[in-house]
Order: C-alpha cells, then structure tokens, then sequence
DNA sequence: AAGTGGTCTAGACCACTTG
DNA sequence: AAGTGGTCTAGACCACTTG
C-alpha cells in the first residue's frame, strides 16, 4: 500500500503497463477518468500522470490524451552496466537466484551510508547472479521504497532490479567504489569460492532526480570477474 | 517576458542564481513568501520551486526551506588520476622509491599485451608510491622507448612517470582492467602486507596519437585502497 | 509556537484535437 | 460540441525542523 494517492494511481498505471495490459501507443485513463475511478481531486490524479510522463512511461498531448510510450532505449548510462546483459553479450546464460527479500528501516548506520533520513522504509534484495550456472555476483541492494513502490512485487529472475529501477526511478547519477576484499562465509558460500580467495566489490549508490534511490553492494570472485573501462580524451 | 506565472518565478530566481547574487547554500524564498512576492497562489509558487529542484538547482527540505545547490562536480571514470597529485589532495606527504630500472625488447608474450611488434625496445620501470611512508601502490609500467626518449634519466622520485609521459605523448586514450587479486611474494613484500590478503590491480594501457606508449600494473593493498568514480549523466 | 515543504480538494478558465 | 491536457486559485490538514 502507498502512503499517497498519486503514488497509488502511478503504480496501478505502472503494473498495467508493465504487465504489457497496456502497451506502447495505448491510451491510458484520463485525467478525469482517473477522477472518478480514484476519487480523487483533478489535481492529483493530474500528478501521478505528469510523473509517470517525466519517467517517461507515458506521453501527453493537450486534446488527445496520456499514451503508454514507446520501449525506451535501454542505454541510459553506458557505464553502468547490467549485469544479465553483460552475460548475455557474452553469448551465456544469466540466471538469477532470490536470497532474500524483506522490508526494512533505516537505522542510524544505514541513514549514513545512504544519505538518508533515520525512520525511512526500505527494501532490500539479496540476489546472486549466474553465467551459465556458475555464480559471478551476489547483489544486496537496499531500494528507497519511497521512489520505488512494486520493488518487492517484482520477479528478479526475469528482470533485474536495476532494469527495474531504470524504469521507474530514471538514474540520474551515480557513485562507486571498487575494493579488493576477502569475503564473508555467507558470500563466500553464495559464489561457491574459497573464503581465503579475494572478491571485486563494487559498492553503488544510484540517484534519480527526486534523490537517493538504492545502495547496492556487488560481490564478484576475483577468479572470474575483471571490470573493464576505456577512457577517451 | 514568461507566458506563464510559474515560468516567471522560475526565470526570477534562476537569474538571480546564476548572477551570483544566490550562492550555493543559500535559502531561497519559501512557498509563501512568492506568495506574497508575486501574487500567485500557493501552488504556482511551488510548481517554480518543484522545477527548479528537478532541474537540479535547488534542494528542498521539509520543515527547512529551499536552498541553491551546490554546483555539480563534473568528475567523471574518464580521469586518470596521478598517485602522488591524488596523495596531496588528501592533504598527506607522497614520496617514492626507484626498485628497478631497465632496457629490454619485446618478446611474444609481450608484443602481444601491448599490441605492438616482437623486438621493439621498452624501457620497464618498478617503483614504490607511499603515502605517509605507508606502502600504497607497487608500480611496474613497461613504456616504449620511441615514444619516450629520456624515460630513463628522470628522477622518479621527484615526478611520477605518468607525469613524464603525459609531457612528452600526451594522452589521448586508455584502457583498464581492475581485479581483485592475491599479491606474489615481492610484491607483497614491497607493499609490506602478508601474501593472504587481496590486492587491488589496475592494468592500464595508454595511447597518445602516435600508438600505445605504456603498459602500467599498479598494485594496491585492498585494507588501504579503493577506487572511486562519479558517474553523471 | 511559528515556519517550512508535502499532500490534497473542488472548483475555474483556457488552448487544443477530434468527430 | 465534447473531451483532453495546461494553468491557476484559495483554501485545508499534515509532518517536519528550529528556536
């Protein structure tokens, strides 16, 4: 359940949309349609469709209507990449196997690393990857669940959270940092690595416009994962 | 002059931003001091004000106001940082050891990671980066002779190679690879850390516009090393 | 207690597209 | 002429921050 009524009409218009119910060129309920059958003043209705427009989700002309856009381009950032697409320009299998999934609060420690305020919901996902069946990343990731509403209705073993999350929350910006560490038994256990071999972390804080939206640490056995960049002037 | 009330707020306060007159941190005025200032309704000033925020130039705060934001750095993964700029700029003291010096010609194995002929010359060059006297980078960088005549008589411990290089073949290209790896021996030893814990490696090739002029290994203890990025869209 | 932004209402007039 | 989105008003209650 959504805290706010603009936020309940978007994600009912999103799972419509997304469950490919309403598909690209389609007409999505009007204004005054959504008036009705939300109970809701024009204004807010008004405002679940101008933000699923600026996701761009949705186009509005004045006169016609609000329609389901077009698949996006996926390419939004070049640098960061998703993970099952990189496998899969490899030519191999991705596959995705959920941990754990739960609802959480930020405690003090966790309003820090993310930025955030103490007492703010979030989600969190923990996912390991695999190419052709051989694990290659264990993904925890905290989602704002403020931003992203559906996070924990989605099925992560057919699209990945950051497909997710690009969709809903476009990425605006982003900063990481890589570590070379030694893992944890669980980690370890979960990428089926010796706990005295190191592991490539990436620890990744994405924003969209409206601020912080997910805090993902990213483990990789140091054996099968190398991050690659090329850099032009 | 603005067709609409909000566009005129906007085009207000943008102004007075961008003249100066605002700086980043400043507060700007509230929701009901526009209000006041231009006769509009609560929600027309706070559509300026919502706009503003997406369009990246105010943050807003609940109970606190509306300020200007900082300006955005606009660092990007594209920069390649220089160990010892990047050791001042912590405000610490970088110095340098020379380990090794030496001519050589390619072989096979080499001629084929840098991309060049077998039997070109290189000058190989090993040094030691601390920070505080405190080991944090081995460095072992092979550089094509051609391109860098005088490699060899420059006193690396007052200039960093990368240094040197980007005077005499300025940069116009690289590419890296980052990895979580385990240190052999000598450089564990040099980086005065025990042989079981992870090092991060950074293999870095850079071009100028006459080819490739070195292959860098740039060796890190993991406990004291990570890699950051900002990443704008 | 006073001020801030966040959400929401129930209206209004308008420009625009279509049948 | 009927419906759409675009702009705007004058209120309301709320959560949050600070003095």
């Amino acid at each position: 359940m959504s805290a706010t009524q603009y936020a309940r009409i978007k994600q009912a218009l999103r799972t419509r949309i997304e469950s490919g119910e309403l598909r690209p060129g389609d007409r999505v309920p009007s204004e005054n349609q959504l008036v009705t059958q939300f109970g809701v003043s024009r204004m807010t209705a008004r405002r679940a469709l101008l933000e699923l427009a600026e996701d761009g989700l949705l186009t509005r002309t004045q006169g016609l209507g609000s329609f389901v856009a077009d698949n996006r381009p996926v390419s939004s950032i070049t640098q960061i990449r998703n993970i099952a697409e990189e496998i899969r320009q490899r030519g191999h299998l991705h596959s995705c196997r959920v941990l754990g999934l739960e609802t959480l609060v930020t405690d003090a420690a966790l309003a820090l690393k993310l930025g955030l305020a103490e007492g703010e919901e979030l989600f969190r996902s923990e996912l390991l990857h695999l190419e052709n069946d051989v694990p290659l990343q264990w993904e925890s990731r905290y989602v704002r669940a403020q931003l992203a509403p559906g996070y924990m209705d989605q099925d992560f073993t057919a699209h990945t959270p950051s497909a997710f999350l690009s969709a809903v929350a476009p990425l605006t910006e982003a900063d990481q940092t890589v570590e070379a560490v030694l893992p944890g038994q669980a980690v370890a256990a979960a990428l089926q690595m010796p706990t005295d071999q190191p592991c490539l972390k990436i620890t990744r804080r994405t924003f969209s416009h409206r601020g912080v939206v997910s805090l993902a640490e990213l483990w990789h056995p140091g054996e099968r994962y190398r991050l690659g960049s090329h850099i032009d002037t």
